[in-house]
DNA sequence: ATAGTTTTGTTAAAAAATAACAAAGTTTTT
DNA sequence: AAAAACTTTGTTATTTTTTAACAAAACTAT
């Protein structure tokens, strides 16, 4: 006879979600106490997951993630899909790409196809997204880990940087100076970073959703000529569109 | 004004998980009658999972998930909850701790209290565990990141290490061989770090679990004369306990 | 066999979730 | 601009779920 915590995963793995009744009607030969112990244990072991009166697959939580894979919740979810689908068309396969940080980027990450590129970063969350598929090869950027935005960043980041080769630097900033023609970012050591990445990049790629524009950040870490290519939302300003793409950079 | 909804699920999502109580003390302007509500709505989305008395980040799932795909089922999990608590009560507060990868690793990451540690990791879960609370520093080891556990390795990764100060390094083994009373791996470049954390390392703690006695693994990083104390289980073989001491070692 | 351990069931107490309803705040309609 | 309709929120009471404590049963290892 199998073990019974065994059955219970089973069972639950079957259904997808279960009550506490429903177990104690299915294993009626111990008493709900013993249920619930034993819950705790497969808990414990991550085999499921303990919820308000029973008990979930941890699978149904897979699944339900990936249904689910267009989040609502994130502000203007649907603007940063529509760059981050056009950005990824303009990549060849097997490039070696750096991709900045930023929720933009990271809808970027989700998208790229699973091929063989090389993926730099120094976003945690860009690594993981990029590390889940098959093919791409992952290199972090090693230094201090930022609490706020999951970014490593830091003296070692530089010099990482300094010694890598980067094709295509997939960048994001968090405002654009209409005026200056110039995107700035929040803290100094991101625009190092972001300024050095540009730097050693072949070409560099600006994904920017119009609510960046004329949104004023401290520190700036590049202008429009350093730049080669921009890909924008429909919401992006069209009149500031034409004058960039006067100066020579291609906009999407 | 940010939506209560969206800085809720960013709340979860930075927590990994929370209780009401927590929620409650962040949210003050709302009552918890209202914070379950939303909770309820949140989770509606898919955007969190409810558990009794809180919630869930589903990513936390996911990564529980990943971290145990990497290992084998944490069939073990009683175990390494044992050998996690006995260690952190041996670390003292304000020190610069090297934590390896792993399981074992990643439960003493989780228990590793709120405080001013300065943490050096090559192990993207344990580095997420750790920032994810308020006080402790985090530095992460960067290199080529690896699909299947998560761990940055390589000659960047081995550079960084010769970089930085480590007071106490808390090592894993895959395997530890009796007879020889060497600590093993499963991969190269998993072995050449380790073994340059060990070196740099003032005190070096090995976290064991009877599981890992005599089973072989292919590389060798350490024997018993590396390493200051050890962290076991109750199902560690009380004789090689005994011999283990009498070399010199902290067995607890 | 028997002492020690683990597992299980019962009960009581605590905590959490729900439901119901009133109050405050929005939006829509006129 | 006022009123009606609707939505959100807070309070309280009720029900349900969870936890804790302890004793009985079952299992282990001498």
């Amino acid at each position: 006879m199998k073990d019974r915590l065994l059955r219970i995963k089973e069972f639950i793995d079957k259904k997808g979600k279960v009550s506490l009744h429903e177990l104690e009607a299915e294993f009626k030969e111990v008493s709900s106490m013993t249920l619930r112990r034993d819950l705790t244990k497969l808990e414990e072991e991550n085999a499921i997951l303990k919820i308000p009166g029973g008990a979930l697959s941890v699978d149904t939580v897979l699944r339900a993630k990936e249904a689910d894979f267009a989040e609502r919740i994130v502000y203007n979810a649907q603007e940063k899909l529509e760059i981050a689908s056009k950005a990824v068309s303009i990549i060849e396969p097997s490039s070696c790409i750096f991709i900045d940080g930023g929720s933009t980027a990271t809808y970027f990450a989700r998208a790229l196809p699973d091929e063989n590129f090389y993926v730099l970063t120094n976003a945690l969350v860009v690594a993981e997204t990029v590390i889940r598929k098959e093919k791409p090869k992952v290199a972090l950027l090693g230094g201090d880990l930022r609490r706020n935005d999951f970014l490593t960043v830091g003296s070692t980041c530089l010099d990482f940087i300094d010694k890598i080769n980067i094709q295509i630097a997939v960048m994001t900033a968090t405002g654009f100076n209409k005026d200056s023609g110039s995107f700035t970012c929040g803290m100094q050591t991101e625009a190092d970073i972001k300024r050095k990445v540009i730097e050693k990049a072949d070409t560099v790629i600006m994904l920017l959703d119009g609510s960046k524009v004329n949104k004023k950040t401290p520190y700036s870490f590049a202008k429009l000529d350093d730049i080669d290519i921009m890909v924008v939302d429909k919401s992006f300003p069209e009149d500031l569109k034409k004058s960039i793409e006067e100066k020579g950079i291609k906009v999407y």
